[in-house]
DNA sequence: CGATCTGTTGACTGTTATCAACTCCGGTGG
DNA sequence: CCACCGGAGTTGATAACAGTCAACAGATCG
């Protein structure tokens, strides 16, 4: 991994929600971090646990795990900060595992890193609040998705929202996203059974929505998974989130340089 | 209603979570508001609405609706701020309703106040920090509700929640809590359909756990709702919320000043 | 004193959980 | 190289829970 990986990944995640100077984006530079690896199902802080660090992933994905009932409360991809909400609270204890989702590569950044940029620049403070803020909407849209939709569309939302998430850090780069966890994972994220699970998958390739293959999620009809879930974006807080939501949701690079997969049939 | 009412609401709410000192209560008499009283069901914000001020909720209780599936997705006691997380970002807009659950009284105080108090008192600063996260991890155990647990222990867990939030700010003072909201209202917290809700509501009657009658509910049995809700507190972040999950809450006054509702067969 | 909203009840339907068995795959050790 | 093993995915049968519909009762309010 190059040196300054780290850096791009929480660049590309700022720029994301808020426009960023050269200054700020030179302010980032000089974050200082160690490395951490993480296999499928690992721990990467614990229920109880106080922490100095805050964790910026790089790699991989992490959820907000309970351990009394198993149940997912949120989900991270690459340039998020799971734990920066908790604000250098001295006495804050976490109330869930941060387990990873197959194997994910973590920075343990300072948390007087946050701090002290926030200070420097006025707009990396506001990035940084709006990554809070769409952290909350987040969880809020959540609550609707469990409280109001049907196992089908918490499924559809679900891989809408990863795929538009990992859009906007500059991954996801055709209608493929890796899905290194398992079909029990995704179902105590939608808090369903894994058996329920499993027959929305297969509900879900029958409407060639999509396929789930060797640890790949590859869309093929994205305007029917948006439908499916009634997915409307806004709630995330990118700045280009509306074009996600559209019929099509505009391939960061070109066709002739991510030619589409065959779909089989 | 006397000055200095909303200070004392906000103080109430605040020393909840934080000691403050004598200068700290003397820097939110400072506060500057206007009042405004709504009726069931009443928007105090819109979707979409901006925000100069923050709503303090005096009386009553408030909640965010989202318009498009009715989900209610958090509940407010006197002396919460709903909308305190918006940090002063000016492009944030509302995602959803904030919505009177019954009669309910606001103060509408300047975001600025917040921010100066922040500014002028590490104390406070901590105090509304732990605000912010308290309502982070109410969005997170509402996920674990809506997630693992069945209607009857919803039902439950939200009246556990909702009374010690009250305990917490000086009202409910013995097992009694004002229900002006509507079986409904309950159901689309719950996620769960307004009959079904009307039968969670027989069912714990029947199991003599509460009574709920002429707006008012009346807990009969708080160790029952605590254990069929597995209510624990914690993640409210109040500092004495250990004391509400014991066997007996502790009421808050003894039982001359507060007679126990006679229980009817 | 009628209109409307809220609460209540019964019958029926539908979604999802649970249980159990089986397959498929990748890895590991004989 | 192959037999085994464990985890993940898949399938069918059944049961439990909660939703929907329809009707009515009771309260509240102008």
């Amino acid at each position: 991994m190059q040196r300054g990986f780290a850096f791009t990944k929480l660049a590309d995640r700022l720029t994301g929600v808020e426009e960023l100077s050269d200054d700020d984006l030179e302010l980032l530079t000089r974050m200082s971090y160690t490395i951490g690896h993480f296999g499928s199902h690992d721990h990467v802080l614990r229920k109880g646990d106080q922490t100095s660090n805050c964790c910026l992933l790089l790699q991989g994905y992490l959820c907000w795990k309970d351990p009394g009932s198993g149940q997912i409360t949120s989900i991270y991809v690459p340039g998020d900060v799971p734990d920066l909400d908790l604000h250098g609270v001295a006495a804050s204890q976490l109330g869930s595992h941060l387990t990873a989702l197959g194997p994910a590569v973590v920075a343990f950044v300072p948390r007087a890193f946050f701090h002290d940029i926030s200070v420097q620049s006025e707009s990396l403070a506001r990035a940084l609040r709006r990554l809070d803020m769409a952290e909350t909407a987040c969880l809020r849209n959540w609550i609707i998705n469990l409280g109001s939709r049907d196992s089908l569309a918490r499924v559809a939302h679900l891989i809408c929202e990863i795929t538009v998430r990992l859009w906007a850090v500059g991954l996801s780069h055709d209608y493929r996203l890796p899905s290194p966890f398992t079909q029990s994972d995704l179902a105590a994220a939608c808090a369903i059974s894994p058996v329920h699970a499993n027959r929305i998958i297969q509900e879900l390739r029958r409407r060639r929505a999509l396929q789930w293959q060797s640890r790949m999620i590859t869309i093929s009809d994205w305007r029917m998974l948006v439908h499916l879930a009634r997915f409307e974006p806004d709630y995330l807080g990118l700045r280009h989130a509306g074009e996600f939501a559209r019929p099509e949701p505009a391939p960061s690079i070109s066709p002739e340089e991510a030619p589409a997969l065959s779909v089989p049939s």
